[in-house]
DNA sequence: TTCAGTGCAAAGAATTTGCAGCAAT
DNA sequence: ATTGCTGCAAATTCTTTGCACTGAA
């Protein structure tokens, strides 16, 4: 069961905002995917079972669900944003494959316990890290370069 | 001396590009900025000394210092492009402050060698990577959050 | 002389916003 | 009934491109 559908609607009654068919379609659609979509391509998706819906819709209540905490904004290196559910796991981290735009997720936490250290060495107070390493995925590095 | 410099022009040999007085001066005022100027940044500090230069002469030098493999593209969290020298250093991860907006840098060879292993793990060959952490730097944590 | 580079302005792309009607509280 | 939300379209913001002229090789 969707971790964040609850907090979220916590999060619409604290701030006295409203839940409404939109924002439910919108987040589950945002919780059903496996990947990091971004506002066109969530939009795309939403589009084909309630063509009714608006980008701006879509692009609002993703920008409502990073401020409520449940979804967080991403730059990979197209030029587009990417939303990514912070329901799922504590944290993740990710391998970008460059050949076939791959991502998968990894956690590791003795990375993350250098991370502090670090961060103790600069008096400085992490709130939140991003870690993408970038390269070739199992299938592509095992395969002749293509292109 | 700019390490960076010989090898644009080398670069620029290679392919048959030519060196020109502009380039020359967005190498240069990019290479003297310490932090991680946008293209905007670096065309305003350009414009002071240098009236005529046009902001696409920038964007286009600072796309090609990122092919001659000189600078690198970063996305932070504001909606812009930031270019980075690669010359400096081999890498560098970063420290946002979330408040003031500083950007400090740091290496850490017992995290590096982590996501080696991590790789390793998934199969995974890296190429690059970048790892930033947000939070608060010690000035801004040192002091009573202003809102 | 040749062909890439420059500067301008205009085009694109992605994101954000104004507003009139709609819907949740 | 209120007051926030939606969808549309228009406005911004940042990035990229077309073109005539300039300048490096």
């Amino acid at each position: 069961m969707a971790a964040g559908k609850k907090e979220f609607h916590e999060y619409l009654v604290r701030q006295g905002l409203k839940s409404t068919r939109q924002r439910d379609l919108i987040l589950d659609e945002f919780l059903r995917c496996a990947s990091h979509p971004s506002t066109e391509e969530l939009y795309l998706r939403l589009r084909k079972k309630h063509p009714g819906i608006g980008y701006a819709t879509v692009h609002r209540s993703l920008k409502l669900f990073a401020e409520a905490g449940i979804a967080e904004a991403r730059h990979f290196g197209d030029g587009q944003t990417r939303y990514e559910s912070t329901a799922s796991a504590e944290h993740h981290d990710h391998l970008v494959c460059t050949a076939c735009g791959a991502i998968s997720e990894f956690e590791d936490p003795r990375i993350e316990q250098l991370q502090e250290k670090v961060a103790k060495d600069h008096g400085f107070t992490i709130t939140s890290h991003r870690l993408e390493l970038y390269g070739l995925c199992s299938a592509c590095s095992s395969r002749p370069q293509t292109g």
